[in-house]
DNA sequence: ATATAATGTTACAGACCGGTAACACCCAGT
DNA sequence: ACTGGGTGTTACCGGTCTGTAACATTATAT
């Protein structure tokens, strides 16, 4: 009785979509193997056939969500072609969204707590991804005449991942609710002194 | 065979000292109350004497980290008597090394994300625990003179969440080994503008 | 239409888990 | 010396978990 997903994708696809899915409601150790299939309308054999252990599964859902991230920087891209501060204030933006529009945080980070063991499969999966995405931003950083680019991308970046985790002990009313305004002063901050050859762009500019 | 405590506590306060550790080692669901009693050097059937389920435990545990936590501030009052800007920077380095020294992270979130569950019965206590310690600091935020006091507070919680979070992700060398530098930056921001009315507190005015 | 691959179904193995029962023990207080 | 509460020991229950075996069924490609 599948609850989940018509027909339409193959089987893999459907497990995977499935996993995420509940392994971001439940957590990945409070999920079990075949309630994922059976959800994904399919079985735990067919399940196994295609990921030879759960923790196969798990990176293949880990690097699904990688995928997806990915994506964000490409639609940013296209949102505010050759304008690396809008993209910046829209990155920010997005992340709010993450952070406060849903109760579960990023699912990467989350893994990295829940799979504690210092040699899961999952863990060089994690830690490449967020790693990637700290260069991203700090290279947009950079591109929006930021000076302290690297500086100011750990800070935003430090912002919106404690908004996302805390956002899973106090909800969305907690500090997390003010991350865009935090975010864009911090912004704000940083672009104040812009280097001399360079002009200041002008964009919104919120108070602290 | 006992590999952890000699018998000079009672079996309760082991068993409450060597889940806390087992837990924040393996996460909440990846150590089992069998191997927590028998490293605590008891036995399964006196746990649940102590404590009827491992919910209880759970709790139990979460306030003893509850209760060392709240040690904290008083021993912040203790090093820098009626000096809160003081006690505001101790904290912020108190925190730092908790982000970066250790590769777990706060037990209280990560139990939030381990224990998905809404109705889970450590829920409420890691949000209360959590609410307190956002309304303490923002009381310190208030009687360092900080002006918009509950948002320096939100900020530098955000950035203490998110590099305890991040430590976990990609270690200690990531954003989070900025923390101080960030947080201090965000301090001296924030105390720039001090209320017209009032003289520049070089000497923070304590109120109660 | 037929060969071939993918999927479904059922049953099961083996391990671990949370939790309990029954009984033996030990040690403090009287 | 005795009594009683806390503790240790062992065995067990029922459930759930990951993972597999064997076989039936369906879809696909040629």
């Amino acid at each position: 009785m599948e609850t989940d997903d018509a027909g339409r994708l193959r089987p893999r696809e459907r497990i995977i979509k499935t996993a995420r899915e509940l392994f971001r409601r439940h957590g990945m150790r409070g999920i079990g193997v075949d309630a994922i299939a059976e959800q994904a309308g399919t079985n735990k054999m067919t399940l196994y056939r295609h990921f030879g252990s759960k923790d196969d599964l798990i990176v293949a859902c880990l690097r699904d969500v990688a995928a997806e991230n990915d994506q964000i920087w490409i639609d940013l891209e296209t949102a505010y072609p050759g304008d690396p501060l809008a993209q910046l204030h829209a990155w920010l933006r997005v992340g709010a969204e993450c952070a406060v529009g849903d109760s579960r945080g990023c699912d990467m980070a989350n893994a990295a707590v829940e799979l504690a063991e210092a040699d899961h499969p999952a863990r060089h999966v994690i830690e490449e991804f967020k790693t990637a995405h700290r260069n991203r931003l700090a290279k947009l950083c950079r591109d929006a005449g930021i000076v302290k680019a690297d500086l100011l991308a750990d800070s935003l970046w430090l912002l919106l991942e404690g908004a996302r985790v805390s956002g899973q002990s106090v909800g969305a009313t907690g500090p997390g609710a003010h991350l865009i305004s935090i975010g864009e002063a911090m912004i704000a901050a940083f672009a104040r002194r812009t280097p001399p050859e360079r002009k200041a762009p002008k964009r919104a500019a919120v108070s602290a």
